[in-house]
DNA sequence: TAGATTGTTAATCGATTAACAATC
DNA sequence: TAGATTGTTAATCGATTAACAATC
């Protein structure tokens, strides 16, 4: 099927139809429909259709989507097929921790390094570099590296964001509780905590309230 | 002031704000305008001039508003204050990153311990407990525990989540990529990797076909 | 005063939902 | 055939942006 522009907010339902597909056991029926997802997902069917409708190449009335095509399609659809090598800068708690996370290759992503100012001696984490961050350069160039990662305190961010564009990288995903300033062919995905804490916390104040 | 309602979109934006205006040096002018810190954070005036009008009590005009007085007025709106006692399940690489992490005080979160079906004796993360399972229950009702933080595998999200509401919890943050399913008066936030690795996927492959 | 800035009202845009026709 | 399901077209909803009046 050609490729259809998709906006970002369908974008970020698409991983969720992905992780779902995938739990149904092997043995159940071939078939899926939109309705039955979502159900599961707590969705409007009306909106899993329309979603579908731009990665797949449809499914039949009455019997619903070939379960292991769907599954085929949004990977291919979200690029989970061929993987993208990645840098991390910041060998802190969480950049170890992502760095041994081996969850990340089944969404195509693969971190070669991770870079410090400071790393200790020959240090590795599940058989993964720790390398001192002058020789960054060298290797996103070897390595043709398009993607970092920002887990660096907030005051280091943006000096660390512009060193990855300077290597060349165009994708970065950031840890940091920080805007950072980019050029406009640069996308920055920001991870922001802070931010899924504030709904969390707005919530349990109204709950609080109500309680009262 | 009187606390107004605001929608997701606006409370996603607030900590952005909050952040930027502690950026600012203390010996800098004591007033920063909508329009200033919109440059900075690249958005709209209007919209933050908006989301500001919620939040606040206002600025002048000609001057702009009370940087001190914004950073006061966005951390009380957001909870930040008052802190929120959170439990964490799934002692892993993630888990122990998170427990150990301490940036998380400034939003006034605190993990007061972990828990893990098998927690190596006595272990504890920057002083924090690592407890068995079993006795989750009874610490959350003693201590009062209205946030859960889940990062164990996604077969054991559901059921870790089930047994958090159980214990009396109302607003979890999941870090396992599956859709957990709860009563309507319970909020999930999902801090979903898979979605924000997506969206930076998607413009690595179009930058790569545009060079093509 | 003039101009920068706030705050509000109206217009636009995009995304979601509803209604319905098509299909097996 | 009847009914479940898909897919499309239209209506609604909410959020963003634009225009403008108010203010210091």
């Amino acid at each position: 099927m050609e490729r259809k522009e998709v906006s970002k907010s369908v974008l970020k339902r698409l991983p969720s139809y992905l992780a779902y597909l995938k739990t149904i056991p092997e043995d159940a029926s071939p078939y899926i429909s939109a309705t039955a997802m979502a159900n599961a997902l707590g969705m409007g069917e009306v909106q899993v259709r329309k979603d579908l409708a731009l990665v797949s190449d449809g499914g039949r009335p009455k019997i619903g989507y070939l379960r292991e095509g769907l599954i085929e399609d949004i990977s291919q659809f979200l690029g989970y097929d061929n993987t993208t090598d990645a840098i991390l800068v910041g060998a802190g708690k969480l950049g170890q921790a992502l760095l041994g996370y081996s969850g990340f290759e089944a969404y195509g992503l693969n971190i070669l390094a991770a870079f410090d100012t400071n790393p200790k001696a020959d240090k590795t984490v599940d058989g993964k570099p720790i390398i001192p961050v002058e020789r960054m350069e060298s290797f996103c160039r070897t390595n043709k590296v398009l993607m970092g990662i920002i887990t660096v305190p907030s005051e280091h961010a943006q000096e660390v964001c512009d060193r990855m564009i300077a290597c060349g990288i165009k994708a970065i995903w950031n840890f940091a509780p920080v805007h950072l300033d980019v050029p406009g062919n640069i996308l920055v995905q920001n991870e922001n905590m802070a931010t899924s804490l504030a709904v969390l916390s707005m919530h349990l104040q109204a709950q609080i309230k109500e309680k009262k």
